[in-house]
DNA sequence: CATGAATGAGGGTTCATTCAT
DNA sequence: GATGAATGAACCCTCATTCAT
């Protein structure tokens, strides 16, 4: 118990820092005196300041994607569903702006290792959207000439683009609902075979 | 001439570097060995590691804003228009990998400096977007419940995540043609008023 | 009793480490785990690092120092002794191979304390080959020329060399009876008045 | 010449931090102070602590190694090319007290490397020994009876023993002429046949 | 202008030692 | 007494930057 708690609050340190001074920028230190423990202490539960990063990432973003499996699998509408993955996503950046930021910034980093796990990892999480629309092409409401897997990419970047100015301007000019209706709203209309045909 | 043709071999040898290594990870002496230039031959021409990613960010981004806009004021469609800018973007992307990966990984970076520096130089670059989208907005093409300022960040979004993935898995996939006319039928689908009125 | 146990099982496992890694790249760790008992155990019998080296040295030399001496008693013939003295410590140092690079490498090492230390120590196992020499010059088989103090290093030296490499080389290609009968040899020959006067 | 310069004031000061502290006590920044140099500029040198180990063990064995061999060349007696050897070995470690502890204390200590580095290049200084007393046996002046190998060990073992604790005890006692003189006056009467057949 | 040897501050990591349980 | 998680001082090494040549 004690263990567990010490490695969160570990891990949620050095996201709070990594996301305020980049990885190579952030020191041990920092984030040991963010989780109010010694530097050693870290070393107790990662193997280096490297697998600190992989560990934020891992365990943070597992979170949202189980939590947006689990909403997805309750709406059968493929329209629906996008606007789920969007809230979702727009959400989970706006509540944690520390991993926001880690996964933006941090995640697009070049260590090679890091980019294959990313793409491993990642590839779950926006391979959701491009199922998302093969259902949809499949119950003949998407259309059939859009590719899914180009697709993906440009709605999780449209998603990923805004959120990621989200601290800067974006702040108090829209709320996370404005801007994912905005977003579908070009989206579903760009790609339903009957763009007037909407979910009520 | 001499130094001008330092000046820029250390440009392109930064972009090179950096792309490979990443800021942080690649070093002065790498820069120097890729540029055949002495170490400190480089801090005749820039003040310090910082002011080289700055210049290569200016200069070689500078000249794709140029190009674009040049491009854009011989068109004027707002649909021709976006199109443009988005084969602009991804004809530049693919032919300068290491530019691309400066821009998309390095200027996400750290330093709030480099932030607010990107957000006066960039919004340079996707306001050209917010700007063709106004204009079509006025000629009543694009729907006027379209936020510029949101559609400018999905659409650049878009863009930026598909040739971010460039060399790992689209490489061979599609070419810039199709890539552009899939992201294109999509947004201008959903930006139109009408969808069904496309440009010849 | 308990106690007396983990403190020999602290010994025999710091032997057995400081021989394999050296004093200072073996861990207090590596020693605890050797015994069998926590890292914090350690100190509830020794005071630091340290400590535990000269008490390694203290209790495992003592005992040979001690058995050495109590054989020496039972033999008068002071070539008799030298054979004793010699074929007694390549014993001790096959025995325990572990103790032995104990005593060669580490008791070299660094702190004056240490040498002081063995200095007064050593002193008194080096010491018994200088008085059986002296005891056989009075009874006229030495050589009264041989400063014993001399000759005691050159003995010892010349036996703690030849065991320094024990592991590596002579391994398999001489017994100790071998060993200990062609030193005895040539320094018999050596410190002798009369060297064909060889005891029986 | 400048960087050679630099190389081996580097060596030297670290064979005299070395001998007095201990290759793990020694700190870089003591070697570079007493070098009078920067601690990075010793990484420009040395590829790490370590490194600066075997450099000082190669480079200043390497010369006693090539002055007594061309010392031994000049003699044919296998008697005198034993005192030779005996003396050369005395007054090296005399002369290089710093070098001598670097030989007697770190060059046993505990790496596999050094110790195979030791085992080949000690070997070429030990094996000089061997083939003295080789050869004096082939010339009849030493008895067939002494193995080579073992007789190398003993004598060297002596030596070296014996300047270990020159610092300490024999300081003033005895000079170099006088120990070489015992040793030999030993050892000759031990391994030559005809003990009383003194070279002149 | 150009060089690259030299600098030295900075930081990741280790590990002997402590102490609450 | 025994534990082992936690501590934090210590140190090797890197590398941006300088400057004598």
């Amino acid at each position: 118990m004690k263990a567990e708690n010490k490695h969160s609050k570990i891990i949620s340190a050095a996201t709070k820092v990594f996301a305020k001074k980049g990885f190579f920028t952030a020191r041990i230190s920092d984030i040991a005196k963010e989780a109010k423990v010694a530097d050693g202490t870290i070393y107790l539960y990662f193997n280096n300041k490297y697998d600190i990063l992989l560990s934020v990432f891992e365990e943070e973003v597992g979170k949202i994607v189980e939590n947006t499996e689990k909403l997805l699998s309750l709406e059968d509408d493929p329209r629906k569903q996008l606007e789920i993955f969007a809230i979702q996503h727009l959400l989970a950046m706006k509540k944690n702006r520390h991993l926001a930021e880690v996964i933006q910034i941090e995640l697009r980093q070049t260590h090679k290792i890091i980019k294959e796990y990313r793409d491993n990892n990642f590839s779950n999480y926006t391979g959701i959207i491009a199922e998302i629309i093969r259902n949809g092409q499949k119950s003949g409401i998407y259309r059939s000439d859009i590719k899914p897997d180009l697709a993906k990419r440009a709605f999780f970047g449209a998603l990923d683009e805004i959120s990621r100015v989200w601290n800067a301007s974006l702040e108090t000019n829209y709320s996370v609902k404005e801007i994912a209706t905005q977003i579908l709203s070009i989206f579903l209309a760009g790609i339903q075979v009957d763009p007037s045909n909407l979910p009520e």
